[in-house]
DNA sequence: GTTATACGTTTTGTATACAATAATTTTGAC
DNA sequence: GTCAAAATTATTGTATACAAAACGTATAAC
């Protein structure tokens, strides 16, 4: 593996789950000491990072981890609607319906998952992201799929905004099973439909959760 | 301006307008060479390239031009109709009226423009970008403009082969004036339907120039 | 003639040295 | 003490040298 993939993966990991939090500046020696690699695939690093929009020049204070706040959730969810609806419909176009009547089935279990502690609660996500592959595998539209991949990034970093609370996680599962289900009738406009719920209804969630975990508003 | 920036833009201009045609290989030498920068900038400009998904690691060819081909603008339109269409609703939710009704006054004289030979036609697609601009600025949504601007970049590449034909582009300033008199009037589902209706027109006509041109379908 | 392997060549990937720019601190004037 | 300007320091940007990998070719074995 390359050095600067390397670097990349490392960064990004850090940066979704939190451990370089948002406004931390990265400097270019102090992290190629990090990591373990030169300065030189750093920077290809830091680059592409800046391309998926996680860090910005900050002027005064070089590359720093880009804020969330709670106008980043709205404003991520303008881009979301559109894209998971569209990707919904291309799916109940062109999905296989035996690869997602097996998910459906696991999103019918998915209750066991949430309720058996937080190592049930990893495997329910893990099932949400073999979705999302699933449907990117569906479309076959890599335009879309790169936007969804984007998004997803995104995504993943505000997640750890909201609390993640067992009931809000049993309502998605059913949400997302009558998408799925529309997916495998192959009937877009039920899976447009079911979809724009369940945004509408993450929307909801993550802003009441986000406020309540005192995440500010975005400050000039 | 960055020496990475400059060997970016020239990159960029070079594959949108087709003077790197697609297929092209691009080695780090020749091309750091012929735009008179050492190799680091331009490994930096040709991976954010490749984030933009205008270059690929061939195997065995190193770095080439990505191919266009008739796929690909059914794909890409597949990603434009559901982009276009939150943006144009927003816009209508957002925009200032002012700025929209002047844009509308100029869409109303397109005719004059595109009829007015090559530097009408320049003139027009100027227009065009104004407009693209007042909905981004509109929209205030950073997550969707990126979106949007990725999208533009693939839709310039693609306008290439299109043949460009008066009628048609007189067909599309009616089709956009439609889409800015819904923003200036406020109404959303209005712009949204008017862009619906935009998009399916020019997927139309992109396909059929396209295949009048022989451009060829994806080969494996 | 075909395949495999080893050698040479080219090209990419990484580290580092150097240059330029930006930030900070120090010093001096008021 | 405050402000400004200069000098010092740190940090980023670029070039280049070196290492590694990939590619092509030639040669040998079958």
């Amino acid at each position: 593996m390359r050095a600067s993939d390397k670097a990349y993966r490392a960064l990004l990991d850090d940066i979704v789950d939190g451990t370089l939090a948002p406004g931390v500046a990265l400097a270019e020696v102090e992290q190629s000491a990090r990591l373990g690699v030169s300065r030189t695939p750093l920077r290809e690093a830091l680059s592409q990072l800046r391309k998926d929009g996680l860090i910005e020049q900050q002027r005064g204070r070089g590359l720093t981890v880009t804020q969330v706040s709670l106008d980043d959730i709205v404003e991520l969810y303008e881009l979301r609607q559109p894209l998971e609806q569209q990707a919904a419909k291309l799916a109940a176009l062109r999905g296989d319906p035996k690869v997602f009547t097996q998910l459906a089935q696991e999103f019918r279990n998915a209750n066991q998952l949430i309720q058996a502690g937080d190592s049930g609660i990893r495997a329910y996500y893990a099932l949400n992201e073999r979705l999302d592959r699933a449907i990117e595998d569906a479309i076959e539209s890599p335009y879309l799929v790169a936007a969804l991949k984007s998004l997803h990034l995104h995504l993943a970093r505000i997640r750890r905004l909201s609390r993640r609370d067992t009931g809000r996680l049993k309502a998605a599962a059913i949400e997302t099973l009558v998408i799925i289900e529309a997916i495998v009738d192959r009937n877009p406009e039920l899976a447009a439909s079911a979809t724009q719920v369940h945004m509408q209804q993450s929307l909801r969630n993550s802003l009441e959760t986000a406020r309540s975990l005192q995440v500010t508003k975005r400050v000039a």
